[in-house]
DNA sequence: TAATGAGCTTACTTAAAGGTAAGGGGATGA
DNA sequence: TCATCCCCTTACCTTTAAGTAAGCTCATTA
């Protein structure tokens, strides 16, 4: 396996940088979901686009996925403990993207 | 003018999200650069891609850009006083983004 | 006169991300 | 028997990001 020297500024813009991921974690961290409720969520997500950034999310360990053998069969997905640990860095980001667009907003409309 | 809803958190992803911008926010954090600094520092970014990252970080308003009327012209760059804003957003996101390589290499170790 | 350096831009090509549409498997319900 | 639900996967196409290579302006230096 390849070790790639990554910035860790771009390590993390990979990790969250998918179309609907942050989208996604967001709905995660209000409660686990499943596939179905993620789409009804989010309706403009293609299933496709949603089964890869799941799995890009659980590949990197901040989701989890757990099956229940029921019938028919129910996949829940939620935040993992690790997962937990980017949420006082997302509201950071987010905190600043806000201002951001406040600002962009504002210089707009003089 | 159209104002797309944004999420914040993609709206910092998209402000730093271009593949060199994470190295010439590094670079012009330690000082003021030239054009031809950064290219010298980043030897792997292409002309087009530097003078065109520089340029959104600069319509972002991370970046200043003064033209030093002198011949041959100097054109110099350095993080604007809003963009001292995201020094420590940057932080944040650098730690936690260390952390993930870490757990990754020492999960592809084991 | 020819070459050099600074700071770009332009045209063209390739690679990566994302969108669209269809299918599939295994059970249940009508 | 036919359709339905759930959770996807696959094939194909479009859009966006990035790379490559060349050129350009103005002035100085050799």
């Amino acid at each position: 396996m390849i070790h790639q020297l990554e910035c860790p500024v771009e390590t993390i813009i990979h990790v969250l940088g998918g179309k609907w991921k942050p989208m996604i974690l967001w709905h995660l961290i209000q409660s686990n979901k499943r596939f179905n409720d993620l789409e009804k969520l989010i309706p403009d997500v293609s299933q496709k686009m949603l089964s890869q950034h799941l799995r890009d999310l659980e590949r990197e360990g901040i989701i989890d996925r757990t099956v229940y053998p029921t019938v028919p069969p129910k996949v829940e997905y939620s935040l993992s403990e690790y997962g937990k640990t980017m949420i006082p860095v997302a509201e950071v980001m987010c905190a600043w993207g806000e201002n951001h667009n406040k600002r962009k907003y504002e210089e707009s409309a003089s």
